[in-house]
DNA sequence: TAGATTGTTAATCGATTAACAATC
DNA sequence: TAGATTGTTAATCGATTAACAATC
């Protein structure tokens, strides 16, 4: 399944599309057109099918889509059939939040958190245990990890990043604001707070 | 000072060359032109002349940049020379992260966190109060809130948006996987958290 | 002055929108 | 069948890259 071609644009509006579908279903919307799709999500009709058809064909001329088969479709686009196995590196609020906010129940699974802090490793935090960082390389070469959470301080997270990726780490979620470098096979998703900030003071005075 | 024009790619590019220009600063870098800021940013040489020219001229020929100058000149430009007021809905993990973040330094201070549990009112956060939100109008009514952070479940995030716009708020950082109806006139910037992991899991398939 | 590098215009590339034939 | 709406091609729009004259 290469789908390197698919251009980020669309990608990053995957999740979206699962989002509005889930809350169609959760109203009991049966059938959608691309046009109806359109003025609850905010992209063109002409975008939604385009989007769609980067993937297959999903819907019936004359008809629409079906909402619970196309809610579907692009679960499975997503990949959200599998589960990820997730560690969360620092135990401090943002690590603990993180742990809290039920990803689970889209298949995100955290099975570690990870610190430096003698008082809190040992603790439970929603059910995972916090786990001595010394222990990372040990850990990582018992439990396979796909998705390696950096909330650490940001003097840190290169050399943090560095270990999860020599212990085998596919990707990593990155909250600390810097732009870490790592071998080119690895996904870094970054979450830069501090640049969201700035771009609502720019719209503020603009 | 009606920046309208400016493209939203510009824009989100801004945060970056601060920081960029920050470590600069920090190395004791004095100048720099836009082919050397292309190989440590990772943006072209002739984007990096066509965003600041966005804005002003900046650079001087067969010179490049000043580091600090085109420093202190982005900051203007996003409008770090003024202070913002914040209040935080939802004084959970997530919401007092954001208050230790370190916000304040770049000019974000955080005046009070909210929230309905009366474990939580009346305790004092990295120097923060929480305030019982039934007083968010009172509170309000007395102190200027440019951006109002939103970390509630998201099953209140809408109506919480809803007081905080008619009590007067200026722009929304919306931390909840809704996204939010408001006035024009109200700008949203979505952290949108389980769109971050679909993506990742998505590009982790790929 | 000669070399270097900007500021800016022109060319290219990619993404979005419009249009419509296919077909349910 | 007639109406509706997709899938898909063509047109447009906007963003990025290339090129180069201006100039420090």
């Amino acid at each position: 399944m290469n789908k390197g071609s698919i251009s980020m644009a669309v990608i990053r509006r995957l999740p979206k599309y699962h989002r509005c579908l889930s809350d169609m279903i959760d109203k009991g919307i049966e059938r959608i057109s691309s046009k109806e799709l359109s003025e609850t999500i905010g992209f063109s009709a002409s975008q939604i099918r385009q989007d769609f058809n980067n993937f297959g064909k999903f819907g019936q001329q004359g008809y629409g889509y079906n909402v619970e088969d196309l809610h579907s479709a692009i679960s499975n686009i997503i990949g959200l059939q599998h589960t990820y196995r997730l560690i969360v590196l620092g135990a401090g609020n943002l690590g603990e939040a993180l742990v809290n906010f039920g990803f689970e129940k889209l298949g995100f699974q955290v099975d570690a958190l990870f610190d430096n802090n003698t008082e809190k490793i040992g603790k439970i935090v929603h059910g995972v245990e916090v786990l001595d960082v010394n222990i990372l390389e040990t850990y990582m070469s018992k439990h396979p990890v796909d998705i390696a959470v950096i909330t650490t301080p940001v003097k840190v997270a290169q050399q943090i990043a560095d270990r999860v990726v020599i212990s085998g780490a596919r990707s990593i979620w990155n909250f600390a604001p810097v732009d870490l470098v790592v071998p080119e096979d690895v996904i870094v998703e970054n979450v830069h707070l501090v640049d969201n900030l700035m771009t609502l003071a720019y719209l503020l005075n603009s």
